[in-house]
RNA sequence: GCCCAUGUAGCUCAGUAGGUAGAGCGCUUCCUUGGUAAGGAAGAGGUUCAACGGUUCGAAUCCGUUCAUGGGCUCCA
């Protein structure tokens, strides 16, 4: 006799030892279908295991987040096992889940999208069949002999420590893996491989490069669906697409990952660093500026010379070396040593927007999202130790300011001691407990990563959400004990005597080309008015217009509106509809009546058109919202 | 840096048994002077197909190298 509770604190006795879908079964026959999988006691399990004692126990069903990577580390199975009766020499190495769907490593030759067909109708076999997945335990020296002919699975056999190793079936089908699994492949209803790529056999490059192949798979073709078509929207607002079409930045063989700006990208780029100089100014920050290139001798004091050497471009000056600068922090060590500090001048807030250089993998470059030179909107705050809470608590919340205006959510992340770290235990703590403490008075929730903070110090990383979802790491704050020592940097305390200041760094759009570039898909090119690489078009009807129109944008230049005129002997249809695919927020069309009239007439993105305003009327209107920076896109009542 | 794919007019792309380049958009000119999502016609534009080298009587098309781009891997003290 046994008692399971569930999670309701219900309790069901049982004479013999059910299985997990026994269980399920006497709740409903609807239930037991939709269950998956189930934790006994918060071990997850196959619900075709026996229960033999006591337990609590939580059904996993088709809705829970984790039913679904289950499902999806069941369909590599199911793909391994298409693959391996397709391409006979294959060799299996390791299939894991990743966020949006699973990837198996195999052991081929290279194959590409064009295989995928095939495959793909040998997984629908597979899971038309319906196929158990059945669990098996065997011994390890079992185990090293039935996959005596795949080196993978050996080499990973051998690196278990349990004794005792777990294999599922499926069919004729058999794989090394923790599990658990679904009950069954029919289970799988929405399946797709993705794409290709090579990867090294335990990400080492001087190992085996294998094939890996990327899928998805959800519990319906609905959601399947759902999920390409978020896919097909991401690549609709590509940055690179969208920054092309509206004429905002290109990028050139001759400097790679080297973004060229154009006027109308440059537009919003100013937009961009007004806002954060307003932003700045108001919570106290100065901005300073420091050389790109500096002396080697800098370098090798702050440790980038040793450590980051391969990420540097360097030249030579007069026979001396310089290294052009991957980070702004030796250089703001400079400035801060440029003079005398006194414990009152604390904290020093100092902003620089620095354009830096690293000279990334020429395979990891990608449009503004990876470039080898951008900008960072940097800045060091130096203080004394027990003002790192309130420090921090600023920061975070001129994050929340800067991230808000453009409607972005975010969310925090704090990393701690890493194993391989520089600095005593106290500060360590006094550093870590500081930046919690803030987490904690600030109230939003956050995530900790322990172990994952640089070995100078602990940081908290911000992750902005897209209108797609999509998560960006921007913001960073850092907590530096290491700068500060390398470059004895000091403060005169109430004591009159010397002290070390703490220092961090932080951004809060991080590289300013990749916020660009992310701001470009979260709008998808449709910028809110303040934004906007052109504000207003004029659209004169007839060419007889055109002096007129000219005269008016003169006026809105004046007064601070981007704004053009579109003077081509084209159809207004035709200049009206460019305006638009081109978002511009306000498309004014000029005829003989708003001339006689002195009015304009405003057509808004909605595709409403406002007859009759006066400049008067429509400069307030429109000023007011490019002053606030809204987002809304309602511009006239 | 590694693997795979791609690189043709400003943009998007077509052009395979290798025979000396096309379309749409854009641009220019002309006609139309139009009232809220594409009016019509003509024309220019590629140092000739990313660059360099090779095979061939002949290469955008085949081969090699390099560069760049894309997707991954890796890296990101």
């Amino acid at each position: 006799m046994i008692n399971i509770t569930l999670p309701d604190n219900s309790i069901k006795a049982f004479e013999a030892f059910p299985t997990g879908m026994d269980v399920a079964k006497t709740i409903s026959e609807g239930f037991a279908r939709s269950c998956v999988a189930m934790e006994v006691d918060g071990q997850p399990m196959d619900l075709s295991c026996d229960i033999t004692c006591d337990c609590g126990l939580k059904f996993i069903t088709t809705r829970d987040d984790a039913a679904l990577e289950i499902l999806r580390h069941s369909a590599a199975h199911v793909m391994a096992e298409a693959v391996q009766n397709l391409y006979e020499r294959a060799a299996l190495t390791i299939g894991p889940v990743v966020e949006d769907g699973f990837y198996y490593d195999i052991d081929m030759d290279p194959i590409s999208e064009e295989d995928f067909p095939a495959i793909e109708a040998e997984m629908q076999k597979i899971i038309k069949a319906k196929k158990n997945f059945e669990r098996t335990v065997v011994s390890k020296d079992e185990a090293l002999e039935m996959f005596k002919d795949n080196p993978y699975k050996v080499e990973l056999i051998q690196a278990l420590d349990d004794q005792e190793i777990s294999l599922y079936r499926q069919g004729g089908f058999t794989d090394l893996c923790r599990g658990p699994h679904i009950p069954h492949t029919g289970m799988i209803k929405g399946v797709k491989l993705m794409k290709t790529s090579g990867a090294y056999w335990r990400a080492d490059q001087t190992r085996q490069q294998l094939q890996r192949l990327y899928g998805t798979a959800f519990f319906d073709k609905k959601a399947l669906k759902k999920h390409l078509h978020l896919i097909e929207e991401a690549q609709k607002r590509d940055h690179r697409k969208i920054g092309t079409k509206l004429d905002l930045f290109s990028f050139h063989q001759e400097a790679a990952g080297m973004p060229f700006f154009h006027a109308r990208g440059m537009d919003m780029w100013n937009v961009l660093l007004d806002y954060w100089r307003e932003a700045h100014r108001e919570a106290g920050y100065v901005e300073t500026k420091t050389p790109v290139m500096l002396s080697r001798h800098l370098w090798e004091k702050s440790g980038h010379w040793e450590n980051y050497r391969e990420n540097m471009y360097t030249s030579v000056v007069d026979e001396e070396e310089y290294a052009i600068k991957p980070m702004n922090c030796p250089g703001g060590m400079l400035l801060y040593k440029t003079g005398s500090h006194s414990y009152r001048d604390l904290p020093l807030r100092a902003g620089e927007i620095g354009l830096v250089h690293r000279h990334e993998l020429s395979g990891a470059l990608s449009g503004l999202f990876r470039v080898r030179a951008f900008h960072q909107d940097d800045a060091h705050i130096f203080m004394m130790p027990e003002q790192i809470e309130e420090e921090i608590l600023g920061v975070l919340q001129l994050v929340e300011k800067v991230y808000s205006q453009f409607g972005l959510g975010f969310h925090l992340e704090l990393s701690t001691r890493p194993e391989k770290s520089i600095g005593s235990d106290e500060k360590w703590e006094q550093a870590t407990n500081g930046l919690r403490n803030a987490l904690d008075k600030y109230g939003k929730e956050y995530l900790i990563n322990e172990g994952d903070g640089a070995f100078y110090g602990p940081k908290i990383d911000i992750h902005i959400k897209d209108a797609l979802g999509r998560t960006w790491q921007c913001g960073t704050i850092q907590l530096d004990m290491a700068l500060p020592e390398r470059f004895d940097l000091t403060y005169k305390g109430a004591d009159n005597g010397k002290h070390r200041p703490v220092m961090i760094h932080r951004v809060i759009y991080g590289s300013i080309e990749r916020f660009f570039g992310i701001l470009v898909e979260h709008f998808a090119g449709k910028f809110p008015l303040w934004l906007a690489p052109v504000q207003a078009i004029l659209l004169p009807i007839n060419d007889a217009l055109n002096s007129h129109a000219k005269k008016l944008q003169k006026q809105m230049s004046a007064l601070g509106i981007r704004c053009e005129v579109d003077k081509r002997t084209e159809s207004l249809k035709k200049k009206i509809r460019e305006a638009q695919v081109n978002y511009v927020p306000l498309i004014i069309t000029v005829g003989e009546k708003e001339k006689e009239s002195g009015t304009l007439a405003v057509r808004t993105l909605d595709g409403k058109v406002r007859m009759g305003l006066t400049m008067e009327e429509f400069s307030q209107v429109v000023l007011k919202h490019i002053k606030e920076r809204t987002l809304d896109a309602q511009l006239f009542q």
